[in-house]
RNA sequence: AUGCUUGUCGAAAGCGAUUACUGGCGCUAGCCCUUGGGCUAGGCGCGAGAGGAAAGUCCGGGCAGCAAAGGAUACGGCAGUGGCUAACGGCCACCAGGGGCGACCCUAGGGAAAGUGCCGCAGAAACUAGACUACCGACUCUGGUCGGAAAAGGUGAAAAGAGUGGGGUAAGAGCCCACAGUUGGCUUUGGCGACAAAGUCAAGAGGUAAACCCUGCCGGCUGCAAGGAGAACUACAUGAAUAUGGCUAUCCGCCAGUAGUUCGAUCACCGCUGGAGCAUGUUGGCAACAUCAUGCCUAGAUAGAUAAUCGCAAUAGAGUAUGACUAAUAUCAUGCUUGAACAGAACCCGGCUUAUCCGACAAGCCCAUAC
RNA sequence: GGCCUCGUCGUCUAGUGGUUAGGACGUCUGGUUCUCAUCCAGAAAAUCGCGGGUUCGACUCCCGCAGGGAUCA
């Protein structure tokens, strides 16, 4: 899990950087963001009910995406609002390493990690 | 017993590594001021961290608000009897009916003898009976017509709703008689009771109430997104008649001065987890359950924690092949393949329902027959 | 988390317990036309979301599941 200082609080948060924030498409997921003035990262994954139709299947999906960004943390640029949201249950069952090169390629193209 | 029945309990199954999350308690760092606190989701340590269904939201309760939590009607729910319970549509025991060789299982199980409705098609007729064929009698132009009859045929889910034998008759019929059976009333006996048994009197009454309805019992409404916050000023009204609003769908009854403007609280905090609590034992009870004693504290998140990844062994089990043994396809041995299900707390409890890999224990049944 | 609601041919919809279910649009076939459209005639197309129950009989009544859609700060 992520620590709490790098999660969404407040119920508008999200769907205002939805709304405004510019966006990467990836194959299974996507990621929306833009920069914030709060001085601090903020992280949010997103699992559709029509994504997974068990509660446990979308948490673990959660997890899997939040484990993936883990060690990536440090290396983040700028103070960022960040939403990634899952298009595909497969994020269930791919190798981890290959879910977590997707997210480093998405990343990479938001220009939120250097090269 | 390998075949069955019932109940209770457990529920990712090992070892190691790396990286994370959320509360609680203790210690501690920095900053601020009134030396005792506050702030920085600071740091370190200790200990804790999903379920039997957490699910569906189908019932019941606690709790909270509706100014008191009232009455009647409407509306909704329930339905054998007795008990248990905070309560229930739940549970236990029993009764009745049905199923099974049996252990045992199933039942939406009040009233059709209060009233109304419905019973399509077929059939003569579908519930105040009725006459198509066949039966009997009379008449006859020998084609039939009129009358009797509810026993036979055919139709239909159901045919007037008591079977067998005898009498009776023009032909027949509970029309009459005997025996058997059904339903209801009354009496006696047993039982707290549903009910059972015996006796006696009477009767002929189709089905459907998950159709309206009747009878009895229960329910005020809204739900933690409940609720926890209002204050000041201005205008009108003036002491409760009317109007308006609220409790409530309607009436009674009860309560409240009304409207506007401005400020403030609310992405926060409280509610929020110690409870009809859990474990062990005692006593009472057939049981559900209750009493008492001792011990224990056992999640509290909020874009939502309780985990993610990797490696090694591969366990239970499942499938399959060969062999042994056998009445047997059971069991045992070895090899190969596979490798734990359903599922995530959201105020809290008691149930029900549904999903589910497997395992353990207890009490029973059939009696050699079974893939 | 709470509360409410819906479902019938491909689509939109009718449907007293008595028909394996009617209509419109669309589809297909034939006709009309030099051809297409329009128009005319005909046909196919539905496990009435799923599983039980009540009834002689269920799309309809009752119970239980599985889905879709709204709403409440």
């Amino acid at each position: 899990m992520l620590s709490q200082q790098y999660r969404f609080h407040a119920r508008g948060g999200v769907q205002y950087v939805y709304r405004h924030g510019r966006s990467v498409r990836g194959k299974l997921v996507s990621l929306t963001f833009m920069p914030n003035t709060r001085g601090k990262t903020r992280l949010a994954v997103v699992v559709s009910k029509k994504v997974a139709k068990s509660a446990v299947s979308r948490n673990r999906i959660r997890r899997r995406v939040y484990a993936a960004i883990q060690p990536l943390l440090p290396e983040l640029t700028g103070p960022l609002d960040a939403i990634f949201t899952i298009y595909s249950p497969e994020v269930l069952t791919i190798d981890f390493t290959d879910l977590a090169q997707t997210i480093r390629s998405l990343l990479t193209d938001a220009r939120m990690l250097p090269h």
